[in-house]
DNA sequence: GCTACTTTCCGGCACAGGAC
DNA sequence: GTCCTGTGCCGGAAAGTAGC
C-alpha cells in the first residue's frame, strides 16, 4: 500500500466510476481496479459497491476516505513545508466573536497580513457557542471565543484578557435596581457573564434588548435605551462614549479570558500553523 | 444485440536485493 | 560491477454482467 492508492482510491469514491477514474488519473482501468482492490485486500474489507453504472462507498469506504484525506493532506503539508520557495499560503477561515473582530482583530489581521500576504483570510463572527459548535464541525479552522471551551475535541490559547465594564447614560443605586439590558445574541460569553453578575447582585431587569452588532448595542445605549456590557477595549475604542457612566465589573466576573480554539484532530495547513505561531 | 460497466488474466518492464 | 531472481506495477485483451 502506497500514498498512490489512496489517491486513485478518494478519485473513484468522487468520481464514483472506475472508468472515468481511470481516464481522470491517464492511467488504464484495469489499473484504477487492482490498486483498490489492494487496498480492500490490505483493510480486509470490501470498499466499494460495484454496480452496473459505476461504483458507491460501502460504509468501510466512508470511514476510510476521511484517512485517506488525511494521509494525502499531510504528504502535500510535508511537500509544501520542504520545499526551498516555502511561503504559507491558501484559506484561513476563522470565527471570532463580535466585540473581538471589532476591538482586537484589525490590528492583528493587518500586521499578520503584512507578514502573510499569501494567505487569504476569512473572519465569521458569531457567539462563543455558535463559533464552538463551528469549530468542532470544521466549518472554520479555529476561533476566538470568551472563556473555557470544555469540550475533549478541542484545543486553545489564550491570547487576551478583558476588562469588563458596564456602561450606560446614568449608573446610579435607582437605575441599577430595575435596568433595561441591551445584549449580544444568547450564546454570548459576555451576555451570560452580565446575565451571571445581574443574578448575584440580586438586579431584576425590566427589559433585556438583543442585537448582533456592537455599533448596534452602543447605538442604543448612547441613545439612552439601556445598559450594557462591554470590554474595556471595546469602550476605549468607540467614539462619543464621553458622556456615559461606566463601572467595572468586580473580581471573578472581571477580567475575563478570550482563548482562540481549534480541533484538536483538524489537519493543520501551513496557513493555520503560521497563524498559531503568530498567535 | 448493443452498450457500458467491472473483473480477470497475462506479458512486459522497472527496481531492489543477493550471489558471485 | 554484473547477473539472476523476486516483487510489484502497468497496459492490453478478453470475459462477465445487466440495462435498454
Amino acid at each position: 500500500m502506497n500514498t498512490e492508492d489512496f489517491h486513485i482510491f478518494k478519485q473513484a469514491a468522487a468520481w464514483q466510476n472506475i472508468t472515468k477514474t481511470a481516464q481522470h488519473l491517464n492511467r488504464t482501468q484495469s489499473n484504477v481496479t487492482a490498486r483498490i482492490q489492494h487496498l480492500e485486500h490490505h483493510f480486509q474489507t470490501q470498499l466499494f459497491y460495484r454496480h452496473k453504472q459505476g461504483v458507491t462507498l460501502t460504509p468501510s469506504g466512508k470511514i476510510l476516505l476521511p484517512y485517506a484525506e488525511r494521509v494525502l493532506h499531510h504528504i502535500q503539508d510535508a511537500e509544501t513545508a520542504l520545499s526551498d520557495a516555502y511561503q504559507p499560503k491558501g484559506m484561513l477561515a476563522i470565527g471570532s466573536m463580535e466585540t473581538t473582530a471589532a476591538t482586537r482583530l484589525p490590528e492583528l489581521l493587518s500586521s499578520f497580513h503584512s507578514d502573510y500576504p499569501e494567505i487569504e483570510l476569512s473572519l465569521k463572527t458569531g457567539s462563543t457557542k455558535q463559533l464552538t459548535e463551528a469549530v468542532l464541525h470544521r466549518e472554520i479552522e479555529g476561533a476566538f471565543i470568551g472563556g473555557e471551551w470544555g469540550r475533549p475535541k478541542l484545543d486553545g490559547i489564550e491570547v487576551f484578557r478583558e476588562d469588563l465594564i458596564v456602561v450606560g447614560k446614568e449608573l446610579n443605586t435607582e437605575t441599577l435596581e430595575h435596568p433595561h439590558v441591551i445584549v449580544f445574541q444568547s450564546g454570548c460569553f459576555y451576555r451570560e457573564t452580565f446575565e451571571k453578575w445581574l443574578r448575584e447582585e440580586g438586579i431584576v431587569p425590566t427589559g433585556m434588548m438583543e442585537l448582533n452588532t456592537l455599533d448596534g448595542i452602543l447605538g442604543c445605549v448612547k441613545a439612552g435605551l439601556g445598559i450594557t456590557l462591554l470590554t474595556k477595549s471595546a469602550v476605549r475604542r468607540a467614539e462619543g462614549l464621553d458622556d456615559l457612566q461606566q463601572m467595572e465589573l468586580p473580581f471573578p466576573y472581571s477580567p475575563v479570558p478570550t482563548y482562540f480554539i481549534y480541533h484538536n484532530e483538524a489537519v493543520v495547513t501551513p496557513a493555520f500553523r503560521s497563524f498559531l505561531e503568530y498567535l
